[in-house]
DNA sequence: CCCTCCCGTGTAATCGATTACATGAGGGTA
DNA sequence: TACCCTCATGTAATCGATTACACGGGAGGG
C-alpha cells in the first residue's frame, strides 16, 4: 500500500508537504497541491490512520459499551451515539457486555488499549477496579443509562419519575384501582428508580399498595412471565400489569394470552421502555417512552466537551408517557 | 500514560524484554518475567494497540458494514459477528450504511484508514467505485446477506428458495389458493431472489398466478402497508399476504387491523425474515427464519481463513420456515 | 542597494511498540 | 584450557505519519 513517501517521490515534493495537503495547511501553493492530489489518486492512496493517531495521540474514535446489542434500546442507543459521533468526525467502536462485568472488563480494557478517545459505558451493577481505575486516572469516560454511585463520571440518563407518576394517575383516572409491577433488579440503578418511582405514586394517589403486588425479576423475558404468573395467581389478581422493560412486558404478555385473558379487559397492561413494534400490537401497549436518541446524542456531546476542554456536566432527560389501548381507552392524554 | 520505555527502567531491563513479556516470549526467565510485571502493575501500564498495529501491520480488528442498525435482522447479524470475531481475539467496528451508498463508502473509506484487518459489508445496491477498487486491490472483503454481481469477492449469504417453495406448500395444504407477495426492490439481490423464489414455486404448485399479486416495495414499513391497502381493494383480493421482510409484514399487519380483519379467517399473513417478537403476536406470525447468527459466524471464518492465507470460498445457508398460526391451523409441519 | 520579512518548502526528530541481530555469561566437551 | 553452544538480554532500525525548525528566494521599505 502506498506510503505518504511514495507520493512525496511521485509529486516530486517532500513528505512534508504531502502532509501539509494532507492536512489542509493553507500554505502549500495551489500548483503543488494539486500534483500532490494527482499523485495520490495515481497511487490509490490511502492514508494510515495508525501512524497517524501514533504521532498525534488521538484517534477520533470513540468506544460505547452496552448490555446487549439485540435488545432494541440498545440498538437505538448506538445508533444515536454513532450518528452523532460520525457527525463530529468520530469513529465508534461498540462493545456488547452481555450484561456481565468481565465482559464489560474486557472491553473497557481492550479500547483503553486502542486508545479512544473517549469511552461511553452503562455500567453493569458492580464497580469493578477497572472501571474505577479509569475514572480515577482521568480517563474521559461517560455513563450513559446507569449510575454507578460514588464515582466522580459524569452521567447522562433518564429519570422516569415523572412519567410513571403520570401514568398510574392515568391508570387511576381509567377506573384501576390495584396495581402492579414486575421491574429488574434493584441493584441497578433503573431496576431501582422505576421501583421508587412507582410505589411513591400509588401511594400519592391513594391507591391500593400490597407488597406483593411489586415483584423484582431480572429484566428478562421469562422473569417477566414468571412473575405475571405468580400475580395472576393471587387470591386477588392485579388489574394492571406494569412491565419494569420491553421484556418483562413481553413475558407478561405471553403468560396473559396463556391464560385466554384479554387486555385490557381482564388485564390491562403497560410498559416502562417503549419498542416499535408496541404500536403495531393487538392493543397497541400504553408504553413509558424514554428519549433514546437524545440520550445517546448528549452522551456524545459531553465526552466531546471534555475532550475540548469544555465543562462537562451530567444530563437529567425526562421519559414520556405514551397512551395506547392496553389499559382502557386509550388516548385521553392526562 | 506510562510506555514501554518506563516499565522497562522500573524493572531494570531493556524494553525488548518488557517487549517479550508483552508477547510471552519464553525466552524470558521467570524471574525477569515477574519483575517486570510488577513494573506494569506499579505503573498501570496499558500497552499500546496503536504503535503495535503501525510496527505489525495488523490492527486485529474487523470492519462491518451493515443497512441498519435498528433491524432487528442487522443487529442479530452485528451480534454474532462480534461474538466469533471476540473469540478470535477480533475487535469489531461497526459502519451503518443506512441503505446509502454513500454512506457506505464513507465507512468503507474510514474503516481502510483505520486499517481494518478484514471488512465484511452488506452491500447497497449499487456497486461503487470505492467498493471496486477495494476488491481490485486485494483487500480482504467478504460479502454478507446481499451479493453484488460480477464481483470476485466471497459472499456468505442464505438462500430462501427451497423454504419459500416449503411456505408455498404450507399455503396450499391449508386451503389457500389465491397468494401474494409483497417485497423488496428487484434491484438488491435479496429482492429479486424471494420474488423469483415465490413466483416459481406458486407455478410448481398449480396455484392461480396473477400479476397483480406480486408487488415490489422498499423493504419498509411504509411500502408494506401502501402495497397491502392495493393487494386488499382488488375486486378479488388475495387469501394470504406474504411480506418479503419484517417490516412490510407489520405494514401489512397494520392495514389489515386498520380494515378490521382477522388473521388467519380474513387474510392470512407470512413474513420472510423472522424476528423476535412474531411468536408473541396474536396469533404469532408464520415466518421463514433465516440462520443469522450461523451467517454472521461464517463470514468472520471467511475472513479469517482469508487472512490466514487459508482458501476461503462463498458459502450459502438455508432458510427455515417455522408455521405458526397466523395462516390457519400451525404446528402441522410438512 | 541592502535589510527584513514572509512564503513555500525541506530536513529530521518523534510517537511507542516489535524484532533482527549482537553480545556476554555460563556449561559441556575434548 | 580452548572451543562451541545455548540462553537471557540488550542495541538499534523500523513502521508511516506529524511538525518544529531551518532555509532560500522574492517582495517591499528605507
Amino acid at each position: 500500500m502506498a506510503r505518504i513517501k511514495d507520493v512525496a517521490v511521485r509529486a516530486g515534493v517532500s513528505v512534508a508537504t504531502v502532509s501539509r495537503v494532507l492536512n489542509a495547511n493553507p500554505s502549500v501553493s495551489e500548483e503543488t497541491r494539486n500534483r500532490v492530489y494527482a499523485a495520490m489518486t495515481e497511487l490509490n492512496y490511502v492514508p494510515n490512520a495508525v501512524a497517524r493517531s501514533l504521532r498525534t495521540e488521538a484517534t477520533r474514535t470513540l468506544g460505547l459499551i452496552i448490555g446487549d446489542i439485540l435488545n432494541p434500546f440498545f440498538a437505538e442507543l448506538a445508533r444515536a451515539v454513532e450518528d452523532t459521533a460520525r457527525k463530529a468526525g468520530y469513529t465508534v467502536v461498540i462493545g456488547n457486555a452481555d450484561e456481565r462485568a468481565e465482559e464489560q472488563d474486557h472491553y473497557v480494557r481492550t479500547l483503553i488499549e486502542q486508545r479512544v478517545d473517549g469511552l461511553l459505558i452503562c455500567p453493569t451493577a458492580e464497580v469493578t477496579p477497572l472501571v474505577e481505575q479509569a475514572a480515577a486516572t482521568g480517563d474521559p469516560l461517560v455513563f450513559i443509562d446507569r449510575v454507578l454511585p460514588g464515582m466522580d463520571v459524569p452521567s447522562v440518563r433518564v429519570d422516569g419519575t415523572a412519567a410513571i407518576g403520570e401514568l398510574v394517575g392515568h391508570l387511576k383516572r381509567l377506573g384501576h384501582r390495584r396495581v402492579a409491577l414486575i421491574s429488574g433488579p434493584l441493584r441497578l440503578s433503573t431496576g431501582r428508580e422505576r421501583t421508587d418511582a412507582f410505589v411513591k405514586a400509588v401511594a400519592e394517589h391513594g391507591m391500593e399498595l400490597r407488597p406483593e403486588y411489586i415483584q423484582s425479576g431480572d429484566f428478562q423475558l421469562a422473569s417477566g412471565r414468571a412473575l405475571s404468573a405468580r400475580l395472576l395467581d393471587l387470591p386477588e389478581p392485579p388489574e394492571v400489569i406494569f412491565g419494569g422493560d420491553n421484556l418483562m412486558t413481553l413475558g407478561a404478555l405471553d403468560e396473559i394470552r396463556a391464560r385466554g385473558l384479554r387486555i385490557p379487559e381482564d388485564v390491562a397492561l403497560a410498559s416502562f421502555d417503549d419498542v416499535p413494534w408496541f404500536p403495531h400490537m393487538n392493543p397497541p401497549i400504553t408504553a413509558i417512552s424514554q428519549p433514546v436518541a437524545e440520550l445517546g446524542a448528549r452522551a456524545v456531546r459531553v465526552i466531546l466537551d471534555r475532550l475540548h476542554g469544555r465543562p462537562a456536566g451530567s444530563v437529567v432527560l425526562p421519559a414520556v408517557l405514551v397512551p395506547r389501548q392496553s389499559c382502557g381507552e386509550g388516548r385521553n392524554v392526562s
